[in-house]
DNA sequence: GTGAACTATTCGCTTACCCGAATAGTATGG
DNA sequence: CCATACTATTCGGGTAAGCGAATAGTTCAC
């Protein structure tokens, strides 16, 4: 999951900048939709993987790896409960991060909806630009 | 380019909260360290295709369907000036998308460089968890 | 108009990564 | 200990999207 940078990265300590292709690699975490959903879920409150594949509706096996992704980048932890384990995001600015998102692909969707030359199979008729 | 969610998405008008699959769209735009490193390198000042081939360090076709994709995502806008294009980054909140994300990344570079089971041809030895 | 500078498009090839299905590993209750 | 939640790992297949190479389209200088 998520192909890390071709050689190891120089693990900048904290507060450094990390390199280019660390920071690509934690927005590519979020470019999943359903990556995305899930967080978005979380960040509502402590989840449960359980309550995730309920929400996510697919595989359990796939929520779990994604969820795995999440916390390996970062943006959620586990923790556990007898038997199950929650999710909960911990750092307030995971939220920021997604919500300055929505609020620029929602300005950006008026003009745009996005990229026109799609995959060949696009079948609405894009003639703009 | 950046696959369109499934079905056209319901276009949010402005200051709608888009989907989430249009919002995982943006942050794909952002996932590519190529694209990552192109805006970066727009948002010091305007640049010419030309500038960000030098920067990118690769094909000057390749870099024109990024700076295109950018474009369309609305990350940058394009000016003409003569026989030359100058791309611009026009909404501040770009920078702090960027700024927010390397921050968050930074912090957790520490904790954890990243996801642990990449592409198996993985080479370091990375027994951590 | 012609050539040079600059930018965009198209085409195979290759690979990262998403998915479902099957399976394996943990933790509790009885 | 054994059954039952609950969660994680592995596998094969399919596709989005990255790349270089070749080519086509613009815009200006002369």
């Amino acid at each position: 999951m998520l192909q890390r940078p071709t050689p190891a990265p120089p693990a900048a300590s904290a507060g450094t900048c990390p390199h280019t292709d660390t920071v690509a690699m934690f927005f590519r975490a979020l470019a999943d939709p359903t990556r995305l959903k899930l967080l978005e879920f979380i960040l509502g409150g402590e989840r449960t993987t359980t309550e995730c594949v309920t929400h996510a509706q697919i595989s359990q096996p796939r929520v779990s790896v994604h969820l795995s992704c999440l916390t390996d980048c970062g943006y959620v932890t586990a923790r556990r409960d007898g038997r199950r384990l929650l999710y909960s995001v911990g750092d307030p600015r995971v939220a920021d991060l997604v919500l300055l998102a929505r609020a620029l692909a929602a300005d950006n969707a008026t003009t745009l909806t996005c990229c026109p030359r799609i995959d060949p199979a696009s079948p609405q008729g894009d003639d703009s630009r």
